[in-house]
DNA sequence: TTTGTCTTACGAAATTAGTCGTATATTCGG
DNA sequence: CCGAATATACGACTAATTTCGTAAGACAAA
């Protein structure tokens, strides 16, 4: 048994691993100016953030060069559900289908057409157990 | 237009909410004991998260008798939409599918069939639009 | 009335998150 | 080779969160 890592990113962390987990692997300034297009912070922040979690293994990187590279520790899948379980229980009293039914329903997020029938299709195979 | 309060409780302050949403009102005792079933925390600490959650305008009380009476301030599906929109953006780069499709799947919060059907219910009158 | 219990108020410590300045090292263009 | 640009390291500061001890007032029972 691999001891299931308690992971707790906090917010900005979530936003790099985030590119972290669309780039694959990245640079602290290829992290950087992603970050830098919606929000205001200084380079040397986002190094540090990238260090501490690098500390707590969160994320791994290659120091063999000047310039290090980095790539996220954790897996995207794991991360998301383990937080969704927590919010599950913190916001939703443990009910999914209360959370399922606020997503639905967000305005400012909608679901297209496709979206909609990869969930039906979802849907679909659960029932059918 | 009013403006929309930016709410954005803590993970405590959810748990405290919860309750309140819960019971429609409480004191600080009830609340507690309430906590004190799932967690180890003193009497004081609770009073002060209270009373600070009263500052912030997150609860209402009153305090015309000498134990005072809370309850929240705060819509509860408000506070939930607002706050999973937060995590449609910041864990599902902005796709409520790709949370849905991880809240149906989890293996510890299972659906009900009969909670499969009013997910059903939601996702036709969606399609119809 | 006195004592013990319950209440709120308040201050302060401990922790965590986020921020950035500055120092130092490396690299590259000229 | 020299200076500018760029990299990491690291310490320190602020703000927010969470925690609880202690004080002081209210109340109730003996």
């Amino acid at each position: 048994m691999s001891a299931p890592k308690l992971i707790k990113p906090t917010e900005s962390e979530l936003e790099i691993l985030q590119i972290l987990w669309t780039k694959g692997t990245a640079t602290v300034r290829d992290v950087h100016e992603e970050l830098a297009q919606t929000k205001d912070v200084g380079y040397t922040t986002t190094l540090k953030l990238m260090q501490i979690m690098n500390e707590k293994g969160i994320v791994k990187r290659d120091d063999s060069m000047r310039t290090h590279v980095y790539q996220a520790a954790v897996n995207k899948e794991k991360t998301q559900k383990h937080l969704l379980g927590k919010i599950i229980d913190n916001l939703f009293g443990g009910s999914p289908t209360q959370l399922v039914i606020q997503a639905l329903g967000d305005e400012s997020h909608k679901a297209s057409p496709e979206e909609l029938e990869k969930i039906q299709a979802l849907l679909d195979s659960l029932k059918k157990q």
